[in-house]
DNA sequence: TGTAACTCCCCTCCG
DNA sequence: GGGAGTTACA
C-alpha cells in the first residue's frame, strides 16, 4: 500500500522503505523544504530519521553535507550506524552531534572571526563555576556580611540569563528572588567573566552556541557555512532552546532544507532554557513547512500507554495525541507500594531476578528515578546480590576531583593561557596556596607563557622539588609535541600525579583505577587536544560504580535519571520512588509550569517500558534530623497517579520483612491498607 | 602565607 | 556528606 500514490517512487525506494508505515514513508522521502516530524513516544522517530539520512545519501546527497543534530553523541551515533547499515555506504562524514559538539567543531573552524583561537578550551560547568567564585571573591562579594549568591548559583543565572534572552532583573525576579539584591553585583561579575574568558581562550557550554550565533551574523561567514550543508535535521526539537533556533535560521536563509523532529508532550528541558514554542512556531518561521505526525506505538503494549495517556489526559496544558498499539496484552503495569525504601530496593531487585530467570537479560531492565541520588540505597543492595550495573546520569567521572585534576595538566599543554588550569595545578604543590599559584601565573604571562622561563621562578622551599618536576615533565611533553601519544601522555602525568593524590583526597583506591580507566580511554585518541574537548562535551558513563567496570560482555542493569532515560526503551522498566515531592520533584513544585514538566517527564519514564511496567512507592521513609533524632515520614503517592489513573493499574502490597519498628497499626495487611489510604488522598484534586 | 580543624548551610535534571 | 567560609596556629 505505501507504493499508491507515486509511480515514479525512485528505484532506491527498494525494499527497504517498506519496511516503513505509511507516515513514516512520507516523512523519510521527503524531498526537500521544512518538514516537521510530530513524533509522540515510541513511533519509531529514530527509525524514520536513520532512514531519512540513508535516503537522502542514495539520492546523492553527499554525507558530509548532511548535519544531524541530536541530543546526545549516542543518539547520533545510533542513527548513523542504523543508516549505515541500510545505504551500505558510509555515514562516517554526516556532521551528527549535539549543538554543543558541532558548535565545538565549526568553532574551530572559522573561530577566528570572533577572536577565538583554534586551541581554544571548553570549560565545564564546574570550571565555570570556579572562574565565577574567582571573580566573585576578587571583586569583594564573598565576604560582605549580605548574603550573595554562592558560585554554582552565579553560574545558572547566567547560564539562564544568556539561553532564555531574558534581562538579568526578570530572570532574578522569575526564578531566583533570594538573589534580587545581588542585581548590580552579577552584572559586574558577568561583565568580567566575559572578559576574563576571552583572554583566557576559554568557553564555557553556553558559549559553544552564543560564538556560534555570533558567527552567523557574520555575513561572509554565514553564507560559507549554510552552502556548507546541504541538508539538516533536528532530532529532540521540543528540547531546544531559543538560541538553537536562531542558529537554525541563520544557517537556512536560502536553503531551506530543514527536518525538526519533536514531540511537545516530551518536553522535559526547560531549566536548561529550552521551550516548546520552538516546535509550535517552527510552520512560521519555515513558511510551506510540511507537518507529519507519527501516532502508531510500536514499543509499549496497550495497558502501559493507557496508563501514559491517562496521565497526560490531566495536563494542564492539554495535548491532543492519544498513542495506540497492536501490541496487545492482560498485563497491567503494577504499582507496588512498599513499606519502605529498604523494602522497596528489595522489591526491585527480586522481580529483576524474576524476569532474568524468565529470559529477560538485564540490559532489557532498566530502573529509573528523578535525581541521581535516589538509587544510591539500591546501588547497595544491587552490589550485595551481585547483579552488575551501569548508571547513566547523575555524577560523572568527570566530575570527580582527581579526574578534574589530570585533566588541567593535559589544559595546560593544550592552552597554556588556561589560568584556571594553572591554579589548579599549582595548588596542589605542597607549600603554594593560592597567592603564589598568583605569582607565577602572572610570571608565565609576563614570559610569554614559555615554560623554560619558569625555570627561573623562585618558589617557596617546601614546593620546590615537587614544582621542577612538574616544570621537567610539561617541558619534555610539550617538546615532544605530536611524537608522544595522548594515552603515554597521560600515563607520564599520572605517574607525576599520584603521590599528590593520596594527601589531596581520600579513599586513593577507586580514585586511582578512574585515573587508569583515564588513561585507558585516551588510547582511541590521536590528538590530546579532541581528547580534552571529547571528556568535556561526551563524558562517560561513572566507573567507580560499586559493582566494579563490567567487562565487554557481561550483561549489566541499567539505571538511569529519567532525564538520561529520553529515546531508550526496555523490556521491563521500575520507576521508583513514585512518592509526591520526588515525582514531582519538591523542588519543582514553585509553579504550574514546573509541575506540567514534571508531569511530562514522569510521562518519559513511563513510555519507555515495552512490555513490564513497575511503579514503587515507598510510604515511609527516614529522615534523619541531628538535634530531634531520627523518626518516619510517611510519604503520599505521586500526584500524578490521582483515582482514575490507579484503576488501570494492579495494585499489589508487599510485606517483605516489616521492621520491627514499625508502628501498630501498621502490623497488619488490614493496618497498612488503612495506612495508605490515609496517604493515596486518590480524590485529591490537583 | 599555608593548612588543619571547625562551623554552617544546602542538597535536581544536562551538554 | 560536601563545599564554603572562618579561625587558630605553624
Amino acid at each position: 500500500m505505501h507504493q499508491k500514490n507515486n509511480e515514479q517512487k525512485p528505484e532506491v525506494a527498494s525494499s527497504w522503505l517498506e519496511q516503513l508505515n505509511d507516515r513514516q514513508l512520507e516523512a523519510a522521502t521527503h524531498s526537500a523544504g521544512p518538514l516537521l516530524i510530530i513524533a509522540g513516544a515510541g513511533t519509531g522517530k529514530t527509525r524514520t530519521i536513520a532512514y531519512r539520512v540513508a535516503w537522502l545519501i542514495q539520492q546523492g546527497v553527499a554525507p558530509e553535507r548532511i548535519l544531524l543534530l541530536t541530543f546526545t553523541r549516542r543518539a547520533a551515533q545510533e542513527m548513523l550506524n542504523r543508516a549505515r547499515s541500510l545505504c551500505r555506504s558510509s555515514t562516517g562524514k554526516v556532521w551528527g552531534g549535539t549543538f554543543h559538539a558541532v558548535g565545538n567543531r565549526l568553532l574551530r573552524i572559522y573561530g577566528r572571526a570572533a577572536k577565538l583561537e583554534p586551541d581554544f578550551t571548553v570549560a565545564d560547568e564546574a570550571d565555570s563555576a570556579d572562574l565565577l567564585g574567582m571573580i566573585r571573591t576578587e571583586l569583594g562579594y564573598s565576604s560582605k556580611d549580605k548574603r550573595f549568591p554562592r558560585k554554582a548559583t552565579i553560574r545558572s543565572i547566567y547560564s539562564r540569563v544568556v539561553n532564555s534572552r531574558e534581562p538579568l532583573e526578570d530572570v532574578l525576579e522569575k526564578e531566583y528572588p533570594w538573589c534580587i539584591e545581588a542585581e548590580k553585583g552579577l552584572r559586574g561579575i558577568f561583565t568580567e567573566y566575559n572578559k576574563r574568558k576571552q583572554e583566557l581562550q576559554v568557553l564555557d557550554y553556553d558559549d559553544l552556541l552564543l560564538f556560534w550565533k555570533y558567527l552567523l551574523e557574520i555575513p561572509e561567514v554565514r553564507e560559507r557555512m549554510e552552502s556548507q550543508f546541504e541538508h539538516i535535521l533536528v532530532d529532540e526539537y521540543q528540547d531546544t532552546n531559543i538560541v538553537q533556533a536562531e542558529i537554525l535560521l541563520g544557517l537556512r536563509q536560502k536553503n531551506n532544507n530543514i527536518t525538526v523532529v519533536g514531540d511537545d508532550a516530551q518536553s522535559i528541558y526547560s531549566f536548561r532554557g529550552a521551550t516548546i514554542r520552538n516546535i509550535l512556531e517552527f510552520p512560521k518561521q519555515f513558511p510551506d513547512t510540511t507537518i507529519v505526525t507519527l501516532e502508531e506505538n510500536y514499543r509499549s503494549v496497550q495497558p502501559v500507554l493507557d496508563v501514559a495517556n491517562a496521565v497526560m489526559e490531566q495536563a494542564r496544558f492539554k495535548y491532543t495525541k492519544n498513542l495506540w498499539s497492536n501490541r496487545k496484552s492482560k498485563q497491567r503495569p503494577i504499582l507496588m507500594v512498599c513499606t519502605d525504601e529498604a523494602e522497596q530496593c528489595q522489591m526491585v531487585c527480586d522481580e529483576i531476578a524474576k524476569h532474568l530467570d524468565e529470559g529477560i537479560p538485564l540490559q532489557a531492565q532498566a530502573v529509573l528515578f528523578r535525581a541521581g541520588h535516589h538509587s544510591d540505597m539500591l546501588e547497595v543492595e544491587l552490589a550485595r546480590r551481585n547483579i552488575p550495573f551501569h548508571k547513566y546520569g547523575g555524577l560523572k567521572f568527570i566530575e570527580t576531583a582527581h579526574v578534574k585534576d589530570l585533566l588541567a595538566f593535559l589544559r595546560i599543554l593544550e592552552n597554556p593561557r588556561d589560568d584556571l588550569s594553572w591554579f589548579r595545578v599549582l595548588q596542589m604543590l605542597d607549600g603554594v596556596g593560592p597567592k603564589t599559584a598568583r605569582r607565577i601565573v602572572v610570571h608565565l604571562r609576563e614570559q610569554k607563557l614559555e615554560f623554560q622561563s619558569l625555570t627561573e621562578f623562585d618558589v617557596p622551599a617546601a614546593a620546590q622539588e615537587q614544582f621542577a618536576g612538574l616544570v621537567d615533565l610539561l617541558l619534555s611533553i610539550q617538546g615532544a609535541g605530536r611524537k608522544i601519544e595522548v594515552a603515554t601522555q597521560v600515563e607520564r602525568l599520572r605517574n607525576y600525579y599520584e603521590p599528590l593524590l593520596e594527601r589531596l583526597h581520600g579513599n586513593p583506591v577507586p580514585r586511582r583505577r578512574d585515573l587508569e580507566q583515564l588513561e585507558h580511554i585516551a588510547q582511541r585518541y590521536r590528538s590530546r587536544g579532541s581528547f580534552i574537548t571529547d571528556l568535556t562535551l561526551d563524558p562517560p558513563q561513572s566507573t567507580a560504580d560499586f559493582a566494579g567496570p563490567p567487562l565487554k560482555d557481561e550483561d549489566f542493569l541499567i539505571l538511569s535519571t529519567m532525564h538520561s532515560a529520553k529515546g531508550c526503551e526496555w523490556q521491563a522498566v521500575y520507576v521508583i520512588h513514585a512518592t509526591d515531592g520526588m515525582i514531582p520533584s519538591d523542588m519543582a513544585t514553585g509553579d504550574d509550569e514546573s509541575i506540567e514538566e514534571e508531569r511530562r517527564l514522569f510521562y518519559v519514564a513511563i513510555t519507555r517500558a515495552k512490555d513490564w511496567l513497575y511503579l514503587l512507592f515507598p510510604f515511609r521513609y527516614y529522615a534523619r534530623r541531628f538535634r530531634t533524632g531520627d523518626f518516619h515520614n510517611y510519604a503520599q503517592l505521586t500526584r500524578f497517579l490521582p483515582a482514575g489513573v490507579t484503576g488501570l493499574l494492579k495494585q499489589q502490597i508487599v510485606r517483605y520483612g516489616i521492621p520491627e519498628d514499625v508502628p501498630v497499626e501498621m502490623d497488619s495487611e488490614q493496618g497498612i491498607r488503612q495506612k495508605i489510604g490515609e496517604l493515596w488522598q486518590p480524590d485529591q484534586d490537583f
